[in-house]
DNA sequence: AATGCGGGGTA
DNA sequence: TACCCAGCATT
């Protein structure tokens, strides 16, 4: 039999990356964060009353990595076309990668449609009520679990998204940025701050606090409501020894696997019913010189533009192909004999 | 723990 | 140009 360690070590061994807080300041943070959110939150849709747990779900997967201002529209959009997940789970996946836009990481996409198709196949389309099944769906992590959970659903959860941690890190730690990835000990740290009663107004308070004032790159400390109790500013704000590792953009795979899909969105997008709006592999694939020319003129302006644009990143047939292999297997895309378009 | 994955806004 | 944005899944 393992006792492992001694029998206190749950709950109080010291982590210097987290430090101790007072009760004081625990209850001090929380009711300026609270007080500040109800005079301060943006008016965003999803948080009036009776929006449904699944428009609240769709929310968060659309907020994943992308500001919520690009999020907005697509969201009104999504929720108007399918307002329950049944609708969405009864949709062509064509029409969902295409309403998805420019949104960004399209597999988001593909996942919350599987996520729909679970709810309402074997959860009676009813969104799962506690985090614990809902970060069984596909596309739903820790954050976007305890996120509805809290926001939908009433559960006391600790939501720890990338302003959450900053904020927190910044007050009671006197870093200015969190690590990489949130650990089990910081989950614990964090849910200290979380009170029983309004634990929705804190979730959604310490992360619009993040996004408004205490942001990554400028923050706000004049106007902030808790500057005189802020580690880092009384450390003098002193920048993070490391810095991210930023991912590059142009002349990757990224940028060409989005300009492709933009092809197969174009053509999707001009397509009616007697035209599947697929694209000949061979004007993706083929060098400029082989192109068949009836093939090039049977094409869509729009759709023309789009595979210049292609042809533009990449003159290398094989990387090309490479790419529509990797979209097929990742289903964003669909082959339909030697065509290729989005999946059905 | 590291990597891949989109796309656009901002300084 | 570099950084950042309500992360997740895979290795």
């Amino acid at each position: 039999m393992t006792h492992r360690a001694s029998s206190e070590s749950r709950s109080s061994r010291p982590d210097p990356r987290f430090p101790a807080v007072s009760t004081a300041d625990i209850h001090r943070v929380r009711e300026t964060i609270i007080t500040w959110f109800e005079s301060a939150a943006r008016p965003l849709p999803w948080r009036e009353p009776g929006t449904s747990a699944w428009a609240v779900l769709v929310s968060e997967i659309m907020s994943q990595q992308t500001p919520v201002s690009r999020v907005e529209p697509r969201w009104r959009e999504w929720i108007q076309t399918w307002p329950t997940p049944e609708d969405l789970a009864d949709a062509p996946t064509a029409e969902v990668l295409h309403r998805w836009d420019r949104l960004g990481y399209p597999r988001r996409a593909l996942r919350l449609q599987e996520a729909a198709r679970v709810i309402a196949d074997e959860l009676d389309g009813r969104v799962p009520g506690t985090a614990a099944e809902l970060e069984r769906l596909p596309g739903i992590g820790s954050y976007t679990a305890a996120a509805v959970a809290s926001f939908a659903h009433g559960e006391r959860t600790t939501v720890l998204d990338t302003n959450v941690r900053r904020v927190l890190i910044r007050l009671f730690a006197g870093r200015d940025r969190p690590s990489a990835s949130p650990g089990r000990a910081e989950t614990r740290w964090a849910g200290q701050f979380v009170p029983e009663a309004d634990h929705d107004k804190w979730n959604a308070g310490v992360m619009e606090f993040g996004a408004l004032v205490c942001t990554a790159k400028s923050p706000d400390c004049e106007s902030c409501p808790l500057s005189d109790i802020c580690a880092w500013q009384r450390a003098g704000q002193p920048p993070s020894a490391v810095k991210p590792k930023t991912q590059k953009w142009a002349g990757t795979d990224r940028q060409l696997r989005g300009a492709i899909m933009d092809v197969l969105k174009s053509a999707h997008e001009q397509s009616n019913g007697d035209n599947a709006g697929s694209v000949s592999l061979d004007l993706l694939t083929a060098s400029t010189a082989e192109v068949d020319p009836e093939l090039l003129d049977a094409l869509p302006a729009h759709t023309s533009t789009k595979l210049d644009r292609v042809r533009d990143l990449s003159a290398d047939p094989d990387r090309v192909g490479r790419l529509i292999d990797g979209l097929i297997s990742d289903g964003l895309a669909a082959r339909d004999d030697d065509a290729l378009r989005l999946p059905g």
